[in-house]
DNA sequence: CTGAAAGCGCTTACAG
DNA sequence: CTGAAAGCGCTTACAG
């Protein structure tokens, strides 16, 4: 391996000029300079990057961990969205990234997601939520003092700064936008509380907030249906309600596109004309990007932007420029399609 | 930060002991090894991998390297499917994964994908394919003597091991398969030249193969269309390929998943029904995964497996227990679907 | 079974 | 403007 004390033997000064040269101090001759750089050149050195963290214990390298498993198609694809973000401002500061799954607790495995910042083998974290941040996970940012960024969640703990949506405001100005396309009778696509996260809580306490401020005689709880990511159980559900319900709704609201096909599904096989007889709203905008049938009103989130803010957020904690916590919070941009009809 | 030697005073041992510990050396006594597993436990104490590194010249990471953006559909799928493949013998191995993109020539960028490893901050490299492996990268390998392994093409340098579908076998065998279905004339769409690579190539080469050796009366070359990945460009030439044909296929081979909602819209609006006019087989499988409007028959490559291999081929290059290129060829399975009908 | 010495490749004061 | 010394955290012979 060439190392400075190759490029010093042949450029015939002292290693520790190669350094300055490689680190662009100022005081070193330009004679002295130009031979250093040739030595360089000639020998293609680069330095070792195991002896620069040594010293400076930045290793300029930093994890992103998720909960998302890689061959899931609709969250991989939130999953790489935030990516190109992050990986933008990366490649400006020459950092790498780190990818690892955090597995599921169910399935207890050996596997340690935390030894790379255990061993200071990364300069902080970069946690892609959807579920909240584990216990053990927050154990060890509090005791090694590294800074981490939360997309996605709003954990409360000060030592953890986050970016995420607007999601309450985005689920109530749904509702305002679809009515203005003239419905009044809307149902929302919710999951199971044990399932859901304070994201989809949001969203579901917009829509009820904005009925409610739009005066509907109808309990918007009502027009609520929780249920898993299985398509089937919600095809039944939505069977079940449309007996229930007295007044038909005209418009669904899905919290998350995932749920979309299913929904479409299910009001089709409860004899409802997608989107003639029920116009569909979701959120995202990634069940577009897949040639599925119809195009739907999204909710799309600026993903990309939310992944560079994190890094820059990160980026801030690393170099000690802000050692408190930081948040920003990002609007949802209404997209109005085919799915969604005036009435 | 907790050193060797805080564990060391602790423990009031010598940091060399503490060393072996943590290494698991057989020669430390019961009792002195007790008092040190309890500082290292007290102190909470992760050997710090830069001195690791230092030592053994390992730094236990490797680059995954890619020409695949993040945020394009189709090729995420790829991409993520192959990654869940190579994270799980990582995982088994304790090696941590740095994820980068290559940029496209034309981005004219000055950031340097190779930095990483220059630095030595990876062990090797797997370069995942689509496009050739660039020239400097190349040229790197060979100087600084770490293997990197290829998914999806089949490099002739002697230093690269790669790992690849047999597409020759699978553009020859969906043609049988095909043909039992009961069809006698088979179109194909494939890339321009410029853009498609040796998969496609192949590919293409099985379905000319296949027919010539099924004797059929034309020539299968006129039945093979080819085009970039822009959707209405594809329209427009089985617009007029259906005008040029005397026999009309019944069933089309899509060579990649992407070109599959641009041909079932392209014969749609040369007045066929999709798939009850003329069937379609697609490649990969990916589009299923997205709730596209019918299943479309297909052939499913083991990019998870075909990961772990080439995983598995870098970790023995690294470890020095492998030292010549090695090769593994995977084949795909036909799945039959909805868009296959029996004539 | 345990420790003192040297070294991995680099940078940071310090001396000249 | 340049170099000798010490040290970052670890491991690998070597000595006892």
């Amino acid at each position: 391996m060439v190392t400075q004390k190759d490029v010093a033997d042949l450029a015939g000064v002292s290693f520790i000029t190669v350094s300055r040269v490689v680190n662009g101090e100022q005081n070193v001759k330009e004679e002295t300079k130009k031979k250093v750089l040739a030595a360089i050149d000639k020998l293609g050195y680069t330095p070792n990057f195991a002896g620069q963290v040594l010293n400076s214990g930045r290793c300029n390298t930093i994890a992103i961990l998720t909960p998302i498993p890689f061959e899931k198609s609709t969250r991989t694809f939130y999953l790489m969205q935030v990516l190109s973000g992050i990986e933008e401002l990366c490649r400006k500061n020459e950092i790498d990234m780190i990818l690892g799954t955090v597995p599921e607790v169910t399935e207890n495995t050996s596997y340690d997601y935390l030894r790379p910042f255990k061993q200071k083998k990364v300069d902080g974290i970069i946690y892609i939520g959807l579920k909240k941040i584990p216990k053990e996970m927050l154990e060890e940012l509090k005791k090694r003092d590294r800074p981490c960024v939360v997309i996605g969640d709003r954990p409360r703990s000060s030592i953890l700064s986050w970016v995420d949506t607007d999601n309450f405001k985005a689920g109530y100005d749904t509702v305002q936008k679809i009515w203005e396309y003239g419905h009044r009778t809307l149902a929302f696509i919710s999951l199971e509380q044990d399932i859901y996260n304070e994201n989809i809580a949001e969203r579901e306490k917009g829509f009820i907030k904005a009925l409610n401020d739009l005066k509907v005689p109808y309990s918007p709880e009502d027009y609520i249906l929780r249920t898993d990511y299985d398509a089937s159980k919600l095809q039944d559900k939505i069977a079940e309600a449309v007996k229930k319900w007295k007044k038909k709704p005209t418009a669904v609201f899905c919290s998350m596109d995932s749920v979309v096909p299913g929904t479409v599904e299910g009001f089709v096989q409860a004899g409802f004309s997608v989107p003639e007889d029920i116009s569909i709203v979701g959120f995202d905008g990634f069940i577009n990007n897949t040639n599925y049938q119809i195009k739907i009103a999204t909710n799309v989130q600026p993903l990309k932007e939310m992944g560079k803010k994190a890094a820059e957020i990160l980026f801030s904690h690393i170099n000690g420029n802000v050692t408190k916590k930081q948040t920003a919070v990002f609007q949802v941009e209404f997209t109005p399609n085919d799915s969604l009809r005036k009435r």
